[in-house]
RNA sequence: ACUCGGGUGGUGGAACUGGUAGACACGCAGGACUUAAAAUCCUGUUCGCAGUAAUGCGAGUGACGGUUCAAUUCCGUUCCCGAGUACCA
């Protein structure tokens, strides 16, 4: 009986899926354990081999656990909502929730094939609203909190409020709170917010119309179309996760990561420890020294880690963006400054990153003086300062730091030095171990030891304090874009008012066109039905208002409604003939509404998908300025799409089938606009007064993974994000597997996210993932073939011509000249050459991606690049070396355009899911980055071949036996359970595979076929391979499932040996082993080794020096 | 430039707290079975030198130096590769 892999693992998937085994309950006696994986993005192009590294190491340990007695929870999902779906969108006009579903079903089904033990139940997905509504609804949560800062810990802001009403704060009291309009309190609370709204900078690029990520621009031009973007100031949305800044530093020393994941996160945060200083300003003009800025004693605020510094300072250098700029500079200095100013703002539009640094900057004719020694100190601008950290503005220390050095230099100015001998002149030098010079009453001291002293001195004088800085920013938290979590939130009067929660989720409407709204808003912005939620008065009240609906208010609104309601009660006649024929889809299949009101009008009959208005027109119609009515309000309902049709009392009595006609005609013409459910205008209102709209942007990517984990736990939950049950039962996540590209991004915000969660009492724990483990990145390796050129051959018909590429790589050398080649191509294609004027002829080879998968290590498969991308290589004449045609080699990153891909499905197919999951896992550590190479693959295949037929042959069919198993069979099992459990627990599977490969092979030595033996080998292997020992172990006719079976227990006793075969070294060199008895002593065990053949010949009849002897290890004997 | 990883046969990699460097596999070479192929099995495979051979000797974990009876492992200097950050005061 044969090793039948395709039908073996077909049969065990079926059955898995049909008998559930993979269900996970909330409630079960045994511990608990949580496996995750981070969820993918389910692009187009589908599961590549290096997907499934994290996912089957994953596997691996939730299978071994579960073996090991623990309920656990390994869950899958999919973070749906991101840009590649919008931009396929913006391309083909195809939905993004089209394609991504597509997309999902393609990845499960690729998943399922590699034998995955999810609970598919639980499965969730960013962009379903039944997932999304949650999102929306801890966005609220960050939203009506605050940061404690005495306590360090989220609150909800109310508390906050109440605190402003009764004690005020540092800046107001109670009575001036309690005296501030609702939208100037709503500004200050704001400001606490922990999602806040401000405006920001955004990277706007106006060719495109649209708003860009940072990268999707490259070099100041946008990555498509190479357009110029600039900075835009555009509201929005910020998480404020730099309150959280020290937490999330400390949480780092409560969790299991790895030194660099944390190194790379304490880097982002950049936490720095220093002084805020302030310096009194003079500015000097020819004719007068005077203070500057508003008041006198406007001063300058520098931030500094170095305060020992102080005597060493030469200037100071304010950003250019620095508020008090225009203040400070000096009528000689104005115009200098301008242009300093203009040339800055030149430059930020383009990357400043790629070219090499410049010293740039401008003198301001303002100075600072030192508060301890008098001395005056001229304030420079320069755009080395970068505005946004500490206080935009530094005290330069040349003697201590590069970059000031440099300038000093550049411009030419005294540089001090208070370090004496550290420094050199050449150079800064920005030790801390040097004694302090030059410094008054630091002169003698320890820089390190001077910081403190300077420090105290500082704030006793008060003109600075203890500051501490973080590199981190708040995280921007809106996209221009559509495929998104919409915001719950609504602008009345430029206050930002949240959803009820009842009202969740808000789902994202269909739109027609994914491109920007007119001012760079997302597509959201273009349904001005959808966006625009401004209640309006009725019909009657407007006519004495002018601009009405701008002043209106909910009882207005409410009574529009009511307006409208009762014009339905009052039909005429003519309107209810026609509402009679079109009511319940008569009519094209499309739904109308009568006295519809939108925005502040009421038109007597409304389809909104195909935005029709049809109009009945009464008597009073002929009245002017009922007519000037009309027209104003059809125009302005034209503005917002929608076409108007009108008939008369009369067309409708005596000709009411044209007038049908025509609207079936007219409706015909309007294309579908709106789903119906995304049309109805929302009841909200409540109610500042003003312009009433919602949010346009959305969410970014990951909003929705911030918190996934937590869904994992309770996915159908209708009534709240996680049941409080499930997140105390199931906890943190165990073990987190992923790549180290979401070290700084995702894993920052969920652990922010989880923080707000607990403070808030919604959850029991404060980080969410107990240990990361990062996989790594599996590279593409590219293959190329070289392509040969002619040009002025004067030849037209000839197939292409391929050169092999050591002779393209001595070519590109100029290790050989054209005329080799040409001789070369001779040999091949003479009459072609024989055309070829030699002299004329120039010769250019491209290098050219060839498909990884037609070519047999590098040695391409010609006969089938021949018909590869559909024959266009069909007539290529080949230039080969030794009779092959050999390929160039590249590692890349894997990618469809590079040729480079490997199918998982195409190897689980030829080799099957467990040879495919072995092999992963063989290829090298988990964590390490490699090139995917398949030649290896054969190897796991063979092993789990051998592994079969120590079960079944194939002639003989069934061979494994009941006898009892020998010592020599007892040892090898044992010795493998100790080795796999260790490498499992550990993490090290490449090393698991290689002990079940010893394993095997020394059992196929023994000839051993035993069942007591056999079967324990199989619940060892079976997180490692599930397909192959579910179908042995039904075979050995053993009890249950061997996904559950009991875990084989190590017996240290079957190991044990009395003897064992020493190394004995002469000095430190390895020559010769003796076996000795394992309790024998030091004394002993000289006796032996000297009496030792080889041992005498190298000691020549000295003594020893010295005999080494460690007991279980080695010998050595010292001469 | 800074921070963090990492350099081991032809290749992927192993050696977990200093103690037999190269496990396991790929590839390659030779052989068995076979008309042949596939499959399977066996032998060899770090390099150099000597020997028919068993074997012996020498070198060897990027380079140089140190600590140690003993270093891939610890320390110092230096070179190269990868990742992250980027004028952070």
């Amino acid at each position: 009986m044969e090793y039948d892999f395709r039908k073996i693992e077909q049969k065990w998937q079926a059955e898995w899926k049909n008998t559930g085994v993979y269900k996970v309950s909330n409630e079960s006696t045994r511990p608990k354990y949580y496996v995750l994986d981070m969820f993918p993005y389910p692009s187009g192009s589908g599961l590549h081999v290096g997907h499934p590294l994290g996912y089957i190491a994953s596997d691996i340990y939730s299978r071994y656990k579960r073996l090991k007695g623990f309920n656990v929870l390994h869950p899958m999902g999919f973070d749906s909502f991101g840009l590649p779906a919008e931009q396929y969108a913006l391309e083909t006009g195809q939905h993004p929730a089209t394609t991504t579903e597509k997309n999902i079903s393609t990845f499960k089904s690729q998943l399922d094939k590699i034998g995955f033990c999810y609970d598919w139940d639980r499965e969730i997905r960013t962009s379903d609203p039944g997932y999304y509504k949650w999102t929306q609804w801890i966005f609220l949560q960050l939203f009506s909190s605050y940061f404690c800062n005495t306590q360090q810990k989220t609150k909800p802001i109310h508390e906050l409020v109440k605190k402003y009403e009764t004690k005020g704060s540092k800046n107001f009291t109670a009575e001036q709170w309690n005296g501030f309009s609702k939208k100037e309190q709503e500004e200050v609370l704001m400001n606490r917010r922990l999602a806040f709204s401000k405006y920001g900078e955004v990277n706007w690029c106006e060719a495109l119309g649209t708003v860009l990520a940072n990268d999707e621009v490259v070099n100041g031009v946008s990555e498509r179309g190479g357009h110029p973007v600039e900075k835009k100031k555009m509201r929005q949305w910020y998480l404020r996760i730099t309150a959280y800044a020290d937490r999330l530093l400390k949480g780092l020393d409560t969790v299991e990561f790895s030194d660099s994941m944390k190194e790379m996160q304490r880097n982002w945060i950049g936490k720095s420890e220093g002084a805020e200083i302030s310096f009194r300003i003079v500015i000097r003009e020819a004719s007068k020294v005077h203070t500057a800025g508003p008041t006198p004693d406007t001063r300058l605020t520098v931030y500094t880690t170095r305060p020992d510094t102080i005597f060493g300072v030469d200037f100071m250098v304010v950003a250019p963006e620095h508020e008090l700029v225009a203040q400070i500079t000096s009528t000689e200095q104005k115009t200098a400054i301008e242009e300093y100013l203009s040339y800055v703002k030149s430059r930020s539009e383009r990357e400043r990153l790629a070219e090499v640094k410049q010293i740039t900057g401008c003198f301001t004719g303002a100075y600072t003086i030192n508060p301890f020694d008098g001395r005056e100190i001229p304030i420079w601008i320069a755009e080395y300062v970068l505005a946004g950290y500490g206080t935009g503005a530094i005290m330069a220390v040349p003697c201590g730091d590069q970059r000031d050095f440099l300038f000093a230099k550049h411009f030419n100015i005294p540089i001090t030095n208070i370090i004496g001998t550290q420094y050199n002149g050449e150079e800064a030098n920005a030790t801390k171990d040097a004694i302090l010079e030059n410094s008054d009453f630091l002169n003698g001291l320890l820089m390190k030891d001077a910081i403190v002293v300077a420090l105290n001195k500082i704030e006793e004088l008060g003109i600075g304090k203890k500051k501490t800085n973080y590199r981190m920013r708040d995280a921007g938290f809106s996209r221009q874009r559509y495929w998104g979590e919409p915001f719950p939130i609504i602008w009345s009067d430029g206050i930002a008012l949240p959803l009820d929660a009842e009202e969740l989720p808000l789902e994202l409407p269909h739109v027609d066109t994914y491109g920007p709204g007119r001012e760079g808003e997302g597509p959201l912005a273009n349904l001005t039905t959808w966006v625009d939620l401004t209640p309006n008065p009725s019909p009657k009240e407007r006519g004495t208002k002018a601009t009405g609906y701008l002043n209106s208010t909910t009882e207005e609104w409410k009574k529009t409604i009511a307006f409208a309601k009762q014009n339905r009660k009052e039909a005429t006649v003519e309107e209810d003939i026609v509402w009679q024929a079109l009511r319940d889809r008569q009519v094209a299949g499309c739904r109308f509404r009568r006295q519809h009101p939108i925005a502040g009008y009421i038109p007597d009959f409304v389809c909104l998908e195909k935005k029709l208005i049809v109009e009945i027109d009464g008597e009073y119609h002929d009245n002017e300025e009922q007519k000037l009515f009309d027209t104003g309000r059809e125009n302005w309902l034209k503005g917002e799409g929608f076409t108007t049709v009108r008939f008369t009392n009369d067309e409708v009595n005596n000709a009411l089938k044209t007038v049908l006609k025509e609207i079936e005609q007219a409706l015909l013409n309007n294309k579908t606009v709106l789903k119906e459910a995304d049309s109805t205008p929302p009841l909200l209102w409540r109610g500042a007064g003003g312009e009433v709209k919602r949010e346009t942007s959305t969410m970014p990517g990951y909003a929705g993974s911030s918190w996934y984990f937590l869904r994992y736990m309770d996915p159908h939950n209708t009534l709240t994000f996680c049941d409080r049950n499930a997140s105390n039962y199931w906890n943190q996540v165990d073990l987190y597997i992923g790549g180290t590209e979401h070290a700084v991004g995702h894993l920052l915000y969920s652990r922010m996210w989880t923080k707000v969660l607990f403070d808030l009492g919604l959850i029991g724990f404060d980080e969410p993932f107990k240990k990361l483990l990062n996989q790594g990145m599996i590279q593409g390796s590219s293959r190329f073939v070289y392509r040969i050129e002619i040009l002025n051959a004067a030849v037209d018909d000839s197939g292409p011509f391929l050169i092999s590429y050591n002779l393209y790589n001595k070519w590109k050398l100029g290790e050989i000249t054209k005329e080799i080649i040409f001789n070369k191509i001779n040999q091949v294609s003479s009459d072609y050459i024989s055309k070829v004027d030699y002299d004329r002829a120039g010769l250019m080879i491209s290098q050219l991606h060839v498909d990884v998968n037609i070519v047999d290590g590098i040695e391409l498969k010609i006969s089938e690049f021949r018909r590869w991308k559909k024959g266009e290589y069909l007539n290529a004449e080949f230039i080969l070396e030794d009779g092959k045609y050999i390929c160039g080699v590249e590692t890349e990153k894997m990618s469809k355009s590079k040729y480079n891909t490997v199918n998982p499905d195409e190897l689980c197919e030829k080799y099957g899911a467990d040879t495919f999951r072995m092999y992963e896992m063989f290829l090298g550590p988990v964590e390490a980055s490699k090139p995917w190479d398949t030649k290896g693959i054969e190897g796991v295949h063979r092993f789990l071949r051998k592994l079969w037929r120590l079960f079944n042959e194939d002639v003989k069919g069934k061979i494994w036996n009941k006898d009892k198993a020998s010592n020599a069979e007892l040892k090898v099992l044992h010795r493998t359970i100790k080795k796999i459990e260790e490498d499992t627990e550990r993490f090290s599977f490449n090393t698991a595979v290689s002990t079940f490969m010893i394993c095997v092979n020394e059992l196929a030595e023994l000839k051993c076929h035993k069942k007591e033996i056999l079967e324990k080998l199989l619940i060892l292997l079976t997180p490692y391979a599930p397909h192959i020992t579910a179908e042995l172990w039904n075979q050995l006719g053993s009890d249950g499932t061997v996904l559950d079976a009991s875990y084989p227990v190590f017996d240290p006793a079957l190991l044990v040996e009395s003897t064992k075969e020493y190394p004995v070294s002469i000095n430190g060199k390895l020559r010769t082993n003796i076996e000795l008895a394992l309790g024998l002593e030091q004394t002993e065990v000289e006796a032996i080794v000297l009496q030792n053949e080889i041992v005498q010949k190298w000691l020549d009849d000295k003594p020893p020096k010295k005999i080494i002897f460690v007991k279980n290890k080695m010998i050595n004997v010292v001469i």
